[in-house]
DNA sequence: TTATTTAATCGTAATATTGCAATATAATTT
DNA sequence: AAATTATATTGCAATATTACGATTAAATAA
């Protein structure tokens, strides 16, 4: 189908998956190392740094966007990105809470 | 196209992105969930357990123990699933790389 | 107002993902 | 060996993702 069944999994699974999705991607990986680095944080810039077309890397960033991950801000002509602090946090969170949350010996195999 | 650029990536960047697709699923981050507390390892159970068919369940088995999350163990008739330490250690720390590489005050926006 | 600059959107082709019924395979039990 | 039990694979339909050329929209500058 290529459709998942959300209403089987709880809203913090969904979340998670949601947030994860997002930054499970290379290109995505790429820009927000780039964004955090403030290396460059201009759709232009970035597209010029990653090797991407424009409309490639507006689209990656939208994405990070629509997760909640990053914020833009309109800075003249162009559009300056930036990591969204609690969002980021949260995700954070919820990730050290899955890893440790496994410990070596509650294995069964 | 539909096809990532992973040549334009670096190992590590290519890396993490399939890891993180491989969490990046609210089945597979419940089955991971379920396995870590130990409540079901067996296809069959997890199966049960989620309310999904088990062919879907061992596709998704599949995806996990192919990113390298996860390994199985033959126990008679049924296998079962556990975390592969190693690579979860790895991801982790990854995960840990990249979110402590921000702070909130080297933000330019 | 008319360029100019930059980002976003649209449209599209290629490919990937999701979920499951049907079936095949593998190990154990009788 | 035949039956049983459990997992894996195949095939398929529906949907999602990726990438980019062409175009549009938005802001500033001339």
């Amino acid at each position: 189908m290529g459709i998942t069944k959300t209403e089987i999994f709880t809203d913090e699974q969904n979340k998670l998956a949601i947030q994860l999705k997002a930054i499970a991607h290379p290109a995505r990986i790429a820009i927000l190392q780039l964004i955090i680095e403030a290396k460059a944080c201009i759709c232009g810039d970035l597209s010029a740094e990653l090797g991407l077309a424009q409309p490639t890397v507006s689209q990656h960033l939208k994405e990070l966007k629509n997760a909640g991950l990053i914020q833009g801000s309109i800075e003249g002509v162009s559009v300056c990105y930036c990591i969204e602090p609690v969002a980021w946090k949260s995700l954070n969170d919820e990730l050290n809470k899955l890893f440790s949350s496994y410990q070596n010996f509650n294995n069964c195999c």
